[in-house]
RNA sequence: GGGCGGUUGGCGCAGUCCGGUUAGCGCGUUUCCUUGACAUGGAAAAGGCCACUGGUUCGAAUCCAGUACCGCCCACCA
């Protein structure tokens, strides 16, 4: 059953994947030795395809996952995906659109069950991708956002909400996209800085006296639904026309200037022009002006008012604005509005400006802000218990510095706008009664016992209002025909529920006694405010616990050069064509080794050779320890104490210190530490020493000793194995079967316990003496490469010294190996060998030093020889002067640490002893 | 306008929370090696006043203050 010499991992990761679902690995083990540990994904949209995000967000999860489970913990690691409305929505519209045909045309109903449709034929793609980068996730559990027990969950969520008087309805300016047609939450608009211009046009005078005003505005096209202008009550040069009135250009409204504290007389012109329909701080200040509001016009009803000027769809209203301007597009009107004011003399100036402009996080359309009536949830009172969380419950961020971020903004926190005119999402579960609620009262609704009602409006589950018996109108009392809500929940509505409402909530099932809280949240940085504050809000006001106790927020992953990755950049790293070409163990090894604590990270193709070349490098070590011992027929079943070689020893304990170490550094989320402890371990010291070692130990006539190195080598290498599992769970599982650690075929690493450290093991002395022997090997190979002996050529090896020499005789045949050693000779004095090179060991790990000697007759060039005692004196000569300066200096010996000034004077003097050998040597060479 | 992060050999990064041997790693570079695990390899080596200025300290890459440049997030200056 020999290795190939490489190793290929696609069809190795299929065959252990597909074994490990079918015989249902992933589910949480029902007798565990220790408590649950939980993970919930943050569900991909259903829309998505794998990306380097993702790849590394579910390497994470899936190496705390398994590590977890081979702790002997019950782990359950629940998948699933998001309905994601709008970008859904987009797709299947766009789909619809290679066909000519409209969601309108088809029908809202034809229209969902088209979404169902394409969701069910590609919606899975993302979960198959998971299952390629090894996730071992529980499938059985996998939810979708929009199953029937998720949206009982959100109709639940809802109800309570509204119950306690979280919810209303606003006729509010809100971020409108016209390209989606629809509201968007303030988190879902993306500010980007455009360069842009503020244009000054004057305003003329209404009485016909004066120059009028001057109003500095970004967005002249907005200019037709002014209702005013403002200036600062303090100060500006046109604080004396504020109760005057000037003629809005272009249409011929006369509007009045009014003050307001929020403009700064200092900018632009000192005068803004005021669209309350169209402008945040706008609808703002004309709220706090209510007499700008025509007498004839509801002032709670916006919509009568003339002042909304651009519609739903971006182009300039059909009905408010002069002829000439209807329906053109925004931007098109901004042009002509502009060439009119031009050729009307009221342009004054255009002055560059750059400005930020809020952005369609979907698809980056310029958001139009719009009045019009929507859902709210009130969070002031939600946001106390987010504070709440990290201050009192005990949740934390890791890295910390993420508190503050999270805390800001729930300190900020502005109620949260819900509905979406889209189709595809959550129906808002609330129905009118035909004859009682009008549409135009839509969003006026009153408090009534702390709670928001409109006339004919009532609250419920779908179920029930559809089950043919609905109660009856709240209004007027009769059993008319009710019509629901035609909005649509915000995704991020059903995702703050996740934690539990895939675990089974609003019922109390087992799931969610037992699984809830879960242990982890692993994310990105992006979406902290979108669904990681409001989940603890959520899981704190409806089940009154924290959802998770760690938040732990890895880094976004750039391209080299700083940029993000974007598909029209064209510079995608695609993790699933890394997956094709190296393998999920190399793509998760090389993630999980540049993971330094949620620092962001730039990637290139090439840092994914680190993984492919160690996972190969691994590959070929057990090819190495299983070759010898398949050809005799035969494993090692123990070991004998007597044996024990001082390698192995030394490996053993290095064992326990990466064991140890990995363990630790996994416990405190340092992924790259762990990563690169595992890598040093395994390429340093077991293939680079240990194994060049055991090859001779192998070669030994005495078979107690073969048998005990065949026995440790597997040993170490399948403690080994089952420390990279979570790491590189492909080719782990492999190997460990291929050495015969599995007792049977059915068995899996997977299921083994995570390794702990024997102190017995983890010895310091014995590690040292090899480190001696290293120390010594090193030097040789080193005086070698400079005075270029050939490979092949044998030098003899004198050494001077006394104390602990043993270790050097050894092991005879190690250095006649590993250094071209063929002739030893030790004594406690010798005289130097002509033509030598010669090399003083420090006194280090409790040895005394050593002198070594190398004759090169003929082989030594002394002006090389010189110049490399010269180099090491130098050395030595820095390091002893800085030391002796501060040994000199009596602050130091009275504030500084006995044990510090103590190992101080130590070293000083072994440098000192060094630098005579040196100097002497140097003599010598003279 | 606020907040956060980064600045360490040619490149990409650890180390900084918690100050104390000779500052590590990967890539790249130089020299040598086709010795039966692996050239996706082995051996040896070169290369760093830890962005700058000042402070604290016996001692600073590490702590404090400030400066510069790069990047990110938040915010209603039209």
């Amino acid at each position: 059953m020999a290795l190939p010499p490489t190793y290929s991992p696609s069809e190795v990761e299929k065959r252990w994947y597909a074994d490990w679902e079918a015989r249902g690995a992933f589910k949480p083990n029902v007798n565990a030795s220790q408590g649950p540990f939980t993970i919930v994904i943050p569900p991909p949209n259903v829309t998505g395809i794998l990306h380097m995000g993702h790849a590394l967000n579910n390497t994470l999860q899936d190496i705390l996952i398994r590590w977890k489970r081979m702790q002997g913990h019950a782990v359950l690691w629940v998948p699933g995906t998001d309905h994601a409305g709008i970008a859904t929505q987009n797709v299947v519209e766009r789909q619809l659109a290679k066909e000519n045909l409209t969601r309108q045309q088809l029908g809202r109903d034809q229209f969902i069950k088209r979404v169902w449709t394409w969701k069910e034929k590609y919606g899975s793609t993302i979960v198959h991708q998971l299952r390629r980068l090894g996730s071992s996730c529980d499938w059985s559990r996998e939810r979708f956002t929009m199953d029937e027990g998720l949206s009982r969950a959100v109709e639940t969520a809802f109800l309570k909400l509204y119950e306690a008087g979280l919810i209303y309805r606003g006729y509010y300016l809100v971020n409108w996209c016209p390209r989606c047609q629809t509201a968007l939450s303030d988190e879902e608009v993306v500010h980007e800085e455009v360069k842009g211009h503020l244009w000054h046009i004057r305003y003329p005078s209404a009485s016909g006296k004066g120059e009028g005003i001057v109003v500095a505005t970004t967005r002249p096209e907005t200019l037709l639904g002014d209702v005013a202008v403002a200036v600062n009550p303090k100060g500006g040069r046109y604080r004396s026309l504020v109760g005057t009135n000037v003629l809005l250009p272009l249409c011929d409204r006369s509007i009045p200037i009014i003050e307001d504290e929020a403009v700064d007389s200092t900018f632009g012109t000192g005068a803004v022009k005021i669209t309350p329909a169209h402008d945040p701080v706008d609808f703002e200040m004309a709220k706090r002006h209510l007499e700008l509001i025509p007498p004839n016009a509801s002032r709670k009803d916006w919509t009568s008012i003339p002042v909304r000027v651009i519609d739903s769809d971006g182009r300039m209203s059909r009905s408010n604005v002069p002829a000439p301007y209807q329906g053109l597009d925004r931007f098109e009107c901004r042009k002509k509005i502009l060439e009119d004011l031009e050729a009307q003399g009221l342009l004054i100036k255009t002055e560059d400006y750059g400005t930020s402009i809020g952005h369609c996080y979907r698809c980056r359309t310029v958001i139009e802000p719009t009045l019009s009536p929507q859902w709210f949830v009130k969070m002031r009172p939600l946001a106390k218990l987010g504070i709440e969380a990290v201050e009192k419950d005990g949740m934390r961020f890791i890295p910390v510095r993420w508190t503050k971020v999270y805390l800001d903004w729930l300190r900020n926190i502005r109620d949260w706008c819900i509905s979406r005119q889209i189709w595809w999402g959550h129906q808002i579960p609330i129905w009118y009664c035909t004859s009682c609620n009008k549409p135009d009262v839509q969003g006026h609704g009153s408090w009534v016992n702390g709670q928001y009602v409109e006339p004919g409006m009532i609250v419920g589950h779908r179920e029930e209002i559809k089950s043919g018996n609905p109660p009856p109108c709240p209004t007027c009392g009769k059993k008319v025909s009710l019509v629901q809500d035609p909005d649509v929940l915000d995704t991020w509505f059903s995702s703050w529920l996740w934690p539990f409402s895939t675990l089974g909530w609003p019922e109390q099932t087992k799931d969610l006694n037992t699984f809830y809280p879960t242990s982890v949240l692993v994310t990105g940085q992006d979406i902290i405010f979108f669904w990681v504050a409001r989940m603890v809000m959520a899981g704190k006001f409806f089940l009154g616990k924290i959802p998770f106790k760690d938040v732990y927020i890895h880094g976004i992953i750039r391209v080299e050069g700083g940029k993000k990755m974007s598909k029209s950049l064209g510079n995608i790293i695609d993790p699933l064509e890394i997956i094709d070409r190296v393998g999920a163990d190399a793509l998760r090894f090389s993630l999980a080794h540049m993971t330094s604590e949620g620092q962001d990270m730039y990637l290139s193709e090439n840092k994914f050779l680190l993984g492919r070349n160690f996972a190969n490098k691994l590959w070929n070590a057990s090819r190495l320890i299983l070759e010898k011992i398949d050809s005799k027929g035969e494993r090692p079943i123990s070991f004998n104490l007597r044996f024990m070689t001082v390698p192995d020893w030394w490996i053993l304990s290095r064992l326990q210190w990466t064991m140890e170490g990995v363990t630790k550094s996994l416990s405190d989320y340092h992924f790259n530490d762990a990563a690169q402890l595992l890598y040093g371990f395994v390429w340093n010291e077991f293939c680079d020493w240990y194994l060049e070692i055991a090859k001779l130990q192998r070669e030994d006539p005495d078979i107690a000793i073969v048998q005990n190195t065949n026995h440790l080598l597997l040993t170490v290498l399948e403690e080994t194995l089952r420390l990279l599992h979570p790491f590189m769970p492909f080719i782990t599982e492999e190997l460990w079967h291929r050495i015969g650690a599995a007792e049977s075929p059915d068995s899996t690493i997977m299921k083994t316990p995570w390794p702990t450290p024997e102190s017995a093991w983890a010895d310091p002395n014995k590690e040292w003496a090899f480190k001696k022997l290293q120390t010594v090997i090193t030097e040789v190979r080193n005086i070698r490469a400079i005075f270029h002996v050939p490979p092949k050529e044998k030098v003899s090896l004198w050494v001077q010294g006394s104390q602990g020499i043993g270790i050097l005789t050894q092991h005879e045949k190690i250095l006649q190996r590993l250094a071209g050693i063929d002739r030893l000779m030790i004594k406690a004095k010798l005289d130097r060998p002509k033509g030598s090179v010669i090399s003083h060991l420090p006194a280090q790990h409790g040895l005394d030093s050593w002198d070594l000697m190398v004759p090169l007759e003929g082989l030594v060039d002394l002006a090389v020889e010189r110049k490399r005692i010269e180099k090491e004196v130098q050395d030595l000569e820095t390091r002893a002067k800085s030391k002796r300066g501060r040994l000199e200096d009596p602050t130091f010996r009275s504030k500084a640490p006995a044990d510090v000034v103590a190992e101080e004077e130590e070293s000083l003097k072994e440098l000192e002893a060094q630098m005579g050998k040196w100097a002497e040597s140097l003599k010598q060479l003279q």
